[in-house]
DNA sequence: GTCTATACCAAGATAGAC
DNA sequence: GTCTATCTTGGTATAGAC
């Protein structure tokens, strides 16, 4: 039981850093100080080990949003804090990298655990928009759906313009760049 | 030199579909149906492959985001047609894919040129952004640089979201999404 | 549950002939 | 420039003992 969840929380870094595709079952025995025998009996297949580590970086990054927006008083505020989701993006987002890789795309277990984490971070940020028009904070003659799609892929795009430049700065102008969009509508 | 085209031409297609580090020289071989005495020839090593191909694609990608703007007679709608590169989105980014690639990453040619690919497209959209404040179809409030970053970032984030969830829809939805906010500071 | 030993195949080349 | 043969390493397991 402990070293399931040593393997687990390895490879969610590691699978999340460096890709799925691209990390051996060796590089996550070594990271989580497991031996082979104990890494196989958890996990007989890299796929099923993959599988739960999609879902819980899934559920981890929007537990994580959840709590960056909590508290703050209005919609556009929490919009606002989803934004700075990609504040440390050389990283790579927790998901992100997983919808260009073809060992994630090719099972088709993973591939739903992958689309159902981002269906659930749409319809997080829809709210938010929602409740951004309801408090005034956001311009309520915008279509609520396109309008959290725009911005999650923007802090998607984020990630992908940060690590392909090397530079923070990168990700930082994308959403500047949204959040000043969003104000300048707000005010018309 | 015939080879050597076939070669470039199948591994841009692959690794842009598939991914560098998923994509076997082996399987370049067999798509451009070349021997594995030819492809060695002309690429000693898989990186040397690599850095052409991401060079071209890159290339290719600007030319094509140039051509689809040509002609038309605003700059808000050379935006437009640029979040329109998003229109097939599941093939995923020609150069976006590679920003999530360990293996370009570990190479700092290929990284450098990913991040000159980049760097030049955000340029270019940085310029249809002055024109659009120019020519008045764009509020000159916005920011160019920061406002070219987030469009930039909507569409690969287009990308990533639609092959993630397996949908179209979910990119077409974030390029509608940004085009609206930037209709609606305009007109303000 | 965990260990060590073993197996098998694919990736990424290299060698030398033509 | 191209061909076939060969080589090494690592990825991804399986087997059987403890």
């Amino acid at each position: 039981m402990d070293n399931r969840r040593l393997i687990i929380d390895s490879a969610k870094r590691l699978f999340w850093h460096r890709g799925y595709s691209t990390t051996s079952p060796k590089q996550v025995m070594a990271d989580a100080g497991v031996g082979q025998g104990s890494f196989y009996h958890h996990f007989p297949t890299k796929p099923e080990l993959g599988a739960e580590v999609v879902r819980e970086n899934g559920q981890d990054l929007l537990a994580s949003v959840r709590a960056s927006m909590a508290g703050l008083p209005t919609g556009r505020e929490r919009l606002a804090a989803f934004l700075a989701s990609a504040a440390d993006a050389l990283g790579g987002c927790q998901i992100g990298g997983f919808a260009y890789d073809a060992g994630i795309l090719a099972e088709p277990t993973l591939r739903e655990a992958l689309g159902t984490a981002f269906t659930e971070m749409a319809e997080l940020i829809e709210s938010a928009v929602r409740e951004a028009q309801a408090d005034g904070s956001l311009s309520p003659a915008l279509d609520p759906a396109p309008t959290a799609a725009a911005l999650l892929a923007v802090v998607e795009g984020a990630f992908v313009v940060a690590r392909a430049t090397g530079r923070q700065a990168s990700a930082d102008a994308a959403t500047a760049g949204a959040l000043a969009l969003l104000e300048a509508s707000s005010t018309s």
